[in-house]
RNA sequence: GGCUCCAUAGUUCAAUGGAUAGAAUAGCGGUUUCCUAAACCGUAGAUCCAGGUUCGAUUCCUGGUGGAGCUACCA
């Protein structure tokens, strides 16, 4: 268990500060932080909120707490004071040690799971079974999936979870549409996926409606009557009501419709590289949420409107009126989230958290859902926690699937990988390698540059994805790591050619510890924070700041091995701490990477 | 109208209330007889505005301005 090593040294200048001052600082007192590049040390004490304390200026506060600090502790090599802050340098040896402690671990950045924990659920993906995956999606899931890797590397226990939207008046339009336009259409004899043949129904659905309503509104009928009188728009409810009632026609064509949108879906997940360990289906858990709502309503929890319509008043809370159920009895999006949050409970024998990875458009919904179950008397929905990210723009502004500005996610995926091999067959590093080999490397680096590209960025955030910039590979991006990887791999093959070995020799220890030189430093002390940062991407849900960290360690590794050589160097010692140096560095890389789902190749 | 979120180089992104606001990309200029140049180095360039709290504010508070989202018997 490595302790962090800011809180070592908080914890010393605490004592130091009670040594010279009689009184203990509050922790929040201590600070400890990294010294800025421009600046002799190593970790820096700010000692302005401990002027006080001292009766004295920052600049005598500061050289009484070096001086003490360094009589008391050994790996204090030297200190500095500029202005109210206390740099502090730390011995060659105590970074050597800590450099092989962690070399040393093969799980390094893991933390051993607590067993009998309850889980961590994360939903994420939540697609709707009437149109294929974009880009939207594509976020989603690499956020879902790498937050649920994250959090698995930190001990918990977590079950990766879907909601399917498969039901609903929104899927009774694309099924229309197919019922009246495409004449026995399939996707096999379309040869097209089968989430993209719905698509298309849906979108002409759109269509022939918008059709009806200008004629209707040619008529002089207002645009929003005209919206609610259409007849395509009254057969689709009538398909929802026929759907919820449990007429065979309509539940055969949507089986069938719905097991080709799967089959679409199951394709793209995979070339995504996510998965699920328990999947829902909103045409399961609504039921569950209307007997919750039936159960609630006679309990007065909620009230009903004179057209039979059920709804919770949410107005002492600051909040609207909500409905549940409409006049006709079918639920809506709400109904079926409180029965599958309930569900899920139930089927876990609780959790300890529930992550919700959904749009930051739904802040609304996920506000309204906690104090529904609330009000239910569901005491746990403190525990959803509702990782709203932002939206993915275009350069051109919004997406709009209307206006065919859409990014689908298949697409993305097909330019990105072509991208990445027209590069490296330009580059011609792979010449020699069979024609599968060089596939997996694009697929690897597409796929990598994509994923890293969104992943990189706060999720909270709305991100502008720009096609162009995508395709990059060179500087903060995916390839750029992978690059690294393989380059150090490289270097660690030649090794092993040349009969070279690294490993400690048993018992032997490490030998005298060689002074360590500052680029050799540096990389050390950002290995030794990677723990640290996998925590914190832990507690804060964020994939960007293990992104973030790679880029870091690796932009110090290619100064490193730019600066100096490994093989080439002739004292012994010197080059076998190199190479574990590029050794740990390439382990930390693929574990870091493969946090954000993204595979590092060997070579490329 | 109400509520929520956002505003940092030309552009895309960083920065637990701490020192001279970091990167990338685009621009300009360099580095390869040597472990993978998808690399490395140099140069220039930014905190929306006005107040407030603080020893110290990109960060916290108030008020503006600009943008996004929600406020559906859509999901």
């Amino acid at each position: 268990m490595e302790l962090k090593i800011e809180a070592i040294l908080a914890e010393k200048a605490g004592k130091a500060c009670k040594e010279l001052f009689g009184e203990l600082p509050a922790e929040k007192q201590l600070q400890i932080q990294p010294t800025r590049k421009d600046f002799k040390g190593d970790y820096t004490l700010v000692v302005f909120p401990l002027t006080r304390l001292a009766g004295k200026s920052p600049e005598q506060t500061a050289e009484a707490i070096g001086e003490q600090l360094q009589k008391d502790c050994s790996f204090i090599n030297s200190y500095n004071v500029v202005k109210g802050f206390l740099n502090l340098e730390l011995t060659g040896a105590f970074w050597k040690d800590s450099f092989e402690k962690i070399f040393s671990r093969e799980d390094y950045g893991f933390q051993a799971a607590a067993g009998d924990e309850l889980p961590y659920l994360v939903e994420y993906s939540s697609p709707n079974t009437n149109k294929p995956l974009h880009l939207g999606h594509i976020r989603n899931n690499l956020i879902g999936y790498s937050v649920a890797s994250i959090l698995k590397a930190n001990g918990h226990n977590v079950v990766k979870t879907n909601i399917v939207n498969d039901r609903g008046i929104h899927i009774c339009k694309s099924m229309l549409a197919w019922q009246k336009w495409a004449n026995g259409e399939t996707p096999d004899s379309a040869g097209m996926k089968g989430d993209l043949l719905v698509g298309n129904y849906y979108v002409r659905f759109d269509k022939e409606f918008k059709k009806q309503v200008a004629g209707m509104l040619e008529q002089g009928m207002s645009e929003e009557e005209a919206g609610k009188k259409a007849p395509l728009m009254a057969e689709a409810q009538q398909m929802l009501k026929d759907w919820e009632a449990g007429k065979p026609e309509v539940l055969n064509l949507w089986e069938k419709m719905n097991s080709w949108v799967y089959k679409g879906f199951d394709e793209t997940y995979r070339r995504l590289g996510v998965d699920f360990d328990k999947i829902y289906y909103e045409s399961e858990t609504y039921k569950h949420g209307r007997e919750l709502v039936e159960k609630a309503l006679k309990e007065k929890v909620l009230f009903t409107k004179e057209n039979g319509s059920v709804w919770v008043d949410l107005r002492d809370e600051g909040l609207d009126e909500k409905l549940l159920l409409r006049a006709d009895g079918t639920a809506v999006y709400m109904t079926q989230d409180l029965g599958t949050a309930v569900q899920r409970y139930e089927d876990n024998n609780g959790f300890e958290s529930h992550i919700y990875v959904v749009g930051n458009e739904q802040n609304y919904h996920f506000q309204v859902l906690k104090i529904v179950l609330k009000k239910m008397g569901f005491d746990w929905s403190d525990k959803l926690y509702h990782l709203s990210y932002g939206m993915v723009e275009l350069p051109e502004g919004k997406m709009k699937s209307r206006e065919g500005t859409v990014v689908d996610a298949d697409d993305l995926m097909d330019e990105m990988i072509k991208t990445a091999r027209d590069m490296s067959e330009e580059l011609g590093k792979l010449d020699g390698y069979t024609d599968q080999e060089k596939k997996k490397i694009y697929t690897q680096i597409g796929m990598g540059a994509l994923k890293y590209f969104i992943l990189k960025i706060d999720p909270r955030k709305n991100m502008t994805f720009n096609p162009r910039e995508s395709v990059d590979f060179n500087g903060n991006t995916g390839p750029f790591i992978q690059y690294t990887h393989a380059r150090i791999k490289s270097v660690l093959r030649k090794a092993r050619e040349q009969g070279l070995s690294w490993e400690a020799e048993a018992g032997s220890g490490y030998g005298e510890p060689v002074a360590l030189l500052d680029k050799e430093k540096e990389l050390v002390k950002i290995l030794l924070n990677f723990r640290e940062v996998v925590s914190e991407a832990g507690l804060q849900f964020s994939p960007a700041l293990i992104a973030n960290y790679c880029y870091e360690l690796v932009k110090e590794y290619n100064q490193f091995y730019h600066d100096h050589t490994i093989l080439g160097e002739k004292d012994e010692l010197q080059r076998k701490f190199r190479l574990r140096l590029s050794e740990l560095t390439g382990r930390v890389i693929n574990t870091g990477m493969g946090l954000l789902g993204i595979e590092v190749p060997d070579r490329m």
